[in-house]
DNA sequence: ACAATGACCTACGACAT
DNA sequence: ATGTCGTAG
């Protein structure tokens, strides 16, 4: 417990006089670093935010109900969601519903919507008669995602478009980065934090903030570690904390104050920290988990709580060590850890228990892939059902991609999966959706079948448990998309409406053309014709960005595919703007600023390079850029948790390097690398 | 009172081929 | 590119 708190300042050398330090452990370049939300800076600020029971939420408001009415949402003769009104009775997931009504009387059951076979949207009924009526009704989340879009909707209306970043997470949980936009406010704050770091040199420690206690509303604060006192002067850190906290507090207001949802957030330093602080007190509560009190918020957990440690890793992680909980691990050497558990899953988790997690917020709020499924209660066992099943998730999907703005054209999926169950048998198969042409419910449907009918070839496919159905691989639509995806997918339609003959509107394509039996007939039913029925609900012309000529040319088709996947990372070399050249070949020999500044010039604090004023701001981009670059020579320790038991640990062979994340990683031999950025 | 459970539905990502 | 598996809520 006596392990050094992780910045200089530490109270642990008894200094000679009482007096506070009056420097704080956070230099010029941290800061820089939070304004880039960069997952270096030790002031990064996190925030979790989780809806309170969702589900049951979601209803309460649908129904315009007081929000402390037990309701629990039912899905067949069970609950799914509780609200915490009705947690108060003691009842939880997998009471049934009579159970429920028996210890809570007045329990509102609401079952979930249902598509019917033939119905053309989903709607809401009676639970008895849904749960008759299951062997011919599948469950709609639509509702749900529709709350869900909204919310997330107006969290990003109401943060600064400048500085968010926002990550949808699952139906009902965002991560929020709020770095950059604390970062801003903490420069209007307080003055001190404004200058350029003295003597130009970055690693400067900042003054400290003013010693104020800081306050912290309703907030749930975590208790200190250890040694540390609440008395003990705030730094940067908290300062930054208590910004986010403000700033959650006011998107949780206004969540709902416009829409009448409440949730639940966690504010830390990272993803991991604030993913447990928003659980720490629900409902309708936050969690600030300062770094003071890291140490003492991780070792009360199960490691087995931490995400990704809930599965199979964390399952062998207890084996292995006998323990589930966090301080149990805390004394293994991380040269253990590596050895039982492989080189990065041990690295990982050794970071992960002290609370460090450079995963970033990864500003993505739309979605990958949508599926529709249904499990069969008795296994059905005809083509002729299964097809009717399709239907319906095709019926499901397509509604879905109509919101999607598929039928603008805004985002369209690539490839569409079927997965199939018997018993613990579980096949799936997979074929591109045909790029070029209008997506129909038709095209999908036959597509679909296409997919079954592989299946069934395949081998014994009945009785078949569970039919899924799902479309991914959403591609932007081409406006905003500057992708080589695009751009050759542009070329190769090019290509194909020289080679098109109007032969191809005339008759079927040939088959004899065709290697694959598969791809000639699932392609006839997105060609021509359903082309021609489409453009005639004047449908294609909303894509006009991308002339998608009239033509389906399934010959050209294979060539399209090669170069798809290739959508590069973002790593732009960072090409020195004209005016850092400088910077570049004058090392830095950064002492004197004999900046004898004749007004017209800005001079370059870090290496005197002289440039108009309004290169300023690009200039300092290329020094930040370049500071990434030069001490990180590796990004810090990334390190997801090599998932995949098997392969990752044991062999410890690391050959899989072809594939998984870009470039930078393939640098992963880091030798005596020093980690320096939390300590 | 509470934890652990299992079935279900949806979604994401890694990895093997 | 297709298929399987692990994880999570």
């Amino acid at each position: 417990m006596s392990s050094p708190p992780p910045f200089a300042s530490s109270p642990n050398i008894p200094s000679p006089t009482t007096r506070l330090p009056r420097r704080s452990a956070y230099t010029y370049k941290h800061l820089s670093l939070l304004s880039h939300s960069s997952p270096a800076s030790p002031l990064r600020v996190i925030a979790h935010i989780d809806l309170d029971a969702f589900y049951a939420q979601c209803e309460t408001v649908r129904l315009g109900l007081s929000p402390t009415k037990p309701l629990a949402v039912q899905q067949w003769q069970g609950l799914i969601a509780i609200n915490y009104p009705a947690r108060e009775y003691g009842l939880n997931r997998h009471v049934t519903v009579a159970e429920a009504k028996e210890k809570c009387p007045e329990l509102i059951c609401q079952h979930v919507a249902t598509w019917k076979e033939g119905d053309t949207k989903w709607s809401y009924g009676d639970g008895d008669e849904a749960f008759k009526e299951i062997a011919s009704r599948k469950v709609s989340l639509d509702p749900y995602r529709l709350q869900s879009r909204r919310i997330l909707a107006l969290i990003k209306e109401f943060l600064p478009a400048e500085t968010q970043r926002v990550e949808k997470a699952s139906i009902d949980e965002v991560f929020l980065d709020l770095s950059a936009q604390v970062h801003g406010i903490m420069l209007e704050r307080y003055a001190e934090l404004r200058g350029p770091p003295p003597y130009g040199d970055p690693s400067e420690p900042l003054a400290r903030p003013p010693s104020t206690a800081l306050d912290w509303a309703a907030d749930a604060l975590v208790d200190l570690d250890e040694g540390r006192a609440e008395e003990e002067d705030p730094d940067w850190d908290d300062v930054a904390m208590l910004v986010a906290s403000e700033i959650v507090r006011d998107v949780r207001r206004e969540v709902f104050e416009k829409l009448h949802f409440t949730c639940s957030a966690g504010i830390g330093r990272n993803k991991m920290l604030a993913k447990l602080g928003s659980a720490h007190k629900k409902p309708n509560n936050q969690t600030v988990i300062r770094n003071r009190a890291v140490k003492q918020f991780m070792s009360g957990f199960k490691f087995t709580k931490i995400r990704n440690l809930g599965g199979k890793l964390g399952d062998e992680v207890v084996a292995a060590f006998n323990t589930d909980t966090v301080s149990d691990l805390l004394p293994i050497p991380i040269e253990q850890l590596k050895k039982t558990l492989g080189d990065d899953t041990g690295s990982w988790l050794y970071s992960i228990i002290r609370g460090e997690d450079s995963s970033e917020v990864n500003p993505r709020t739309q979605i990958k892939s949508m599926l529709s499924a249904k499990s069969f209660r008795p296994s059905i066992n005809s083509l002729d059902v299964a097809s009717k099943w399709l239907r319906i998730f095709v019926a499901d999907i397509h509604s879905r991609l109509v919101e999607e703005g598929v039928l603008e054209n805004k985002r369209r999926p690539k490839t569409m999966n079927l997965h199939h169950r018997q018993g613990a048998q579980t096949r799936s198969k997979s074929a591109p959706i045909p790029m070029g042409r209008a997506i129909t419910e038709e095209g999908l449907f036959e597509l679909a079948k296409a997919l079954l009918a592989q299946v069934i070839v395949d081998g014994r496919a009945w009785p078949c448990a569970n039919l899924s159905l799902s479309v991914g691989g959403f591609e932007e639509g081409v406006q905003g998309n500057k992708g080589i995806g695009g751009f050759l997918v542009r070329g190769d339609d090019a290509k194909a409406l020289q080679n098109a003959q109007p032969k191809d509107e005339a008759t079927p394509p040939p088959a004899a053309k065709r290697r694959r039996v598969d791809d000639g007939g699932i392609a006839r039913f997105f060609g021509s014709r359903e082309q021609s029925r489409e453009s005639s609900m004047g449908d294609s012309e909303h894509r006009h960005t991308m002339p998608h000529l009239a033509e389906q040319a399934d010959e050209n088709v294979k060539d399209t595919d090669i170069i798809q996947e290739e959508r590069t990372h973002e790593p732009d070399p960072l090409l020195p703007p004209p005016s850092a050249q400088v910077a570049d070949t004058a090392p830095t020999s950064v002492t004197a600023q004999d900046d004898q500044d004749p007004s017209d010039a800005y001079v370059c604090p870090r290496c005197a390079a002289r440039m108009p004023f309004d290169e300023q701001a690009e200039h300092e981009d290329f020094h930040f850029a370049q500071d990434l670059q030069n001490e990180q020579p590796t990004p810090p320790r990334p390190v997801p948790p090599a998932l995949k038991p098997s392969t990752a640990r044991g062999g410890g062979s690391t050959r899989g390097k072809g594939r998984g994340r870009p470039a930078v990683a393939a640098s992963a031999p880091e030798k005596g690398q020093k980690r320096l950025q939390f300590s």
